[in-house]
DNA sequence: CTGAAAGCGCTTACAG
DNA sequence: CTGAAAGCGCTTACAG
């Protein structure tokens, strides 16, 4: 078999002695591809696998193990490879590995939203934590709806994902009999759980929602309102974490939860408040679900003349930007956002490498913020 | 040729007959995957083209053309290919398809930052509009680092992108030239530029700094500082917008411009204000260069006891949210990022179809929103 | 430890 | 308007 270089130059491809002298190493790559007049050429004038190999003198398919890292190539032979890429600039093709591999290097991300900054932040930590790793995070956006998010699984598993993020535990049987039956590696995100052979990483929003409210009762607080947007799931965890606390307590009334299906907003939470304000005139503390709500809240206060936490204590969830700079600063829970994208993204990662992790489960915990608006 | 079906059963190709009938196309597809345990075999299980073309007895080929929509395929196979594909559960290989089209479904979208809202819009707008017509946006954060831009262009470029989309028109001469060459239709978001054969979509920044600037001075505000973060190249756009107008109007003093390098957020605002109270006494508006530091800046006045606007006014950019909730509520510059998002993808989109369009620039203009706070 | 052959699932470039 | 052949650039599965 003889093989023709771009540089028209022939020989047989085991006449490796020539390479090893470095020649074609050294030779200067051409600035512009040599596009080859022949007919039935389809070539893109790309630098391939096929150049580096033949560059180092060895066969594609070592050059292959040897780029991949996969073990069992002579170290030399790796070395004379991987010169040879760099030489000639070669960036694997990644479409070509993955139909031959059945396998891609994407991995889907699904989120419920991107306006929520939360969620952004999570995206954002899984994307720098893969990129250098040779991963490429998608976007998908369920806008909490189920349905959608199966058909987005639908699509992005058609494409091969080398793995995939969710957002909780909350879908419908047929998202997740696609997830099990396509071997795709998955982490779950945000929640925690106690099903076997699932993994996620996140925090119990429920301990979390507990917590603040507890916070709440121990500053002397008696009537405690909840006041929660978007009714996600994790939204209703945290709702489950405050009837327990006051159950506890023995101070739970349904009458102080205020439950709008709307989007969460500022706007929103300045309503949210005045309607609290005018319709449960006892409460004393509003635990808001969500640092947005809260933030609207505090505004509203300040704009009715309601003294915080005087009149009434306002606390929030997530921690937002600019939380710490209302007036009076926000009392809230900080959620280790970028912690949980980069951990799930490390978890996916040593999944991807086929590795089993030591634990199925992460819990990052959160932290209660006090500060003077409770 | 002989073909071989799933089912074992065995046909000559060019035997079209049979399949008219409907027969392959009503046979109940196996549940699983049937796994042939034939050695060499690869096969994913998965429900190819070949399949399709089989079920409506036509070759691939035509398969492949009825399901692209080009033109010049009977009416009549069309919607036999067509039906099958959908009888089958037919879903194309991104990857087979990258590969022998040379074009992947990708879009890389270059941004600066995820933790500016108004990236975060422009993004999700592109998704919005490119998901259903099967492309998928790809995240690139270039941390306003034309150097980390130009790495993720060669990154992004190896996988054959089949358009690009980068924010504005500062960066490498390298990054140009990859653009350039690669063929890839590309389109700059958020400015305007008079370049021929360059496509953009924006508004144009230094008019908008103008326009508020004019605003300020329309109000009798006569020591404007302008107070800005970050300073990427659509912030001093700004700058330039806001140094002209004072020009015209006589009033211009570069000791009235607070720049840090610093990124952009609330709490930076909060301390830039104190710093143009401290330093700058006579100073009657700040301009701010984004909403982040207008909101800091008003709740830092707030905090000081300082009357907005009475003994200063503020005003920021881009109409982030909670801007219109501030006490008093801000005034500021609404831009159009969903739009820009939208109308980006859409011309990209017929860039990609190959086709002119009729504009190589879009301006989406701005407005100026007048709140109480100026 | 290394390689020749085959194949991944599509589309391009030719023919007819 | 339709199709047989070849090819895109890799990796898998076998051999040695």
């Amino acid at each position: 078999m003889q093989l023709v270089d771009r540089f028209g130059q022939r020989y047989p491809s085991h006449l490796r002695a020539s390479n090893i002298e470095g020649k074609p190493l050294s030779a200067p790559s051409p600035p512009v591809p040599l596009a080859k007049p022949d007919s039935k050429r389809r070539s893109s004038g790309r630098t391939t696998l096929t150049d580096v190999a033949k560059a180092a003198g060895v066969s594609p398919i070592t050059a292959s193990r040897a780029l991949r890292g996969e073990r069992g190539v002579a170290q030399e032979l790796v070395q004379r490879v991987k010169a040879a890429a760099e030489q000639l600039g070669y960036v694997p093709d990644p479409a070509a590995r993955a139909l031959a591999s059945q396998r891609s290097v994407q991995v889907p991300v699904l989120v419920p939203l991107l306006s929520n900054a939360l969620f952004v932040d999570v995206l954002e930590s899984v994307h720098r934590t893969l990129f250098p790793h040779g991963y490429q995070a998608l976007i998908g956006v369920t806008h909490y709806d189920p349905l959608e998010e199966e058909q987005l699984l639908r699509t992005y598993l058609a494409h091969r994902p080398a793995g995939l993020l969710v957002t909780g535990f909350d879908r419908t049987e047929a998202s997740r009999h696609l997830i099990a039956t396509s071997g795709v590696p998955c982490v779950h995100l945000m929640e925690m759980t106690p099903a076997p052979g699932v993994f996620c990483v996140g925090f119990s929003q429920q301990d979390a929602g507990h917590g603040m409210t507890a916070h709440l009762l121990s500053r002397g607080y008696k009537t405690i309102a909840f006041v929660a947007a978007q009714l996600d799931p994790r939204t209703m965890q945290r709702a489950e974490g405050y009837r327990r606390c006051l159950r506890e307590a023995g101070l739970y009334d349904p009458r102080l939860e205020l439950l709008s299906p709307q989007p969460s907003s500022i706007r929103l939470g300045a309503e949210l408040l005045e309607e609290v304000l005018r319709t449960r005139p006892g409460v004393d503390a509003v635990f808001f679900c969500n640092d947005d709500l809260a933030q609207g809240g505090l505004l509203a206060a300040q704009r009715l003349g309601v003294a915080v936490p005087g009149r009434v204590a306002i606390a929030g969830f997530n921690d937002l930007a600019g939380s710490d700079q209302m007036l009076p600063p926000l009392t809230t829970v900080r959620t280790p956002r970028s912690a949980i994208g980069e951990a799930s993204a490390q978890m996916l990662l040593s999944l991807m490498r086929g590795e089993v992790p030591v634990k199925n489960s992460v819990n990052l915990g959160f932290e209660l913020t006090v500060r003077g608006s409770t």
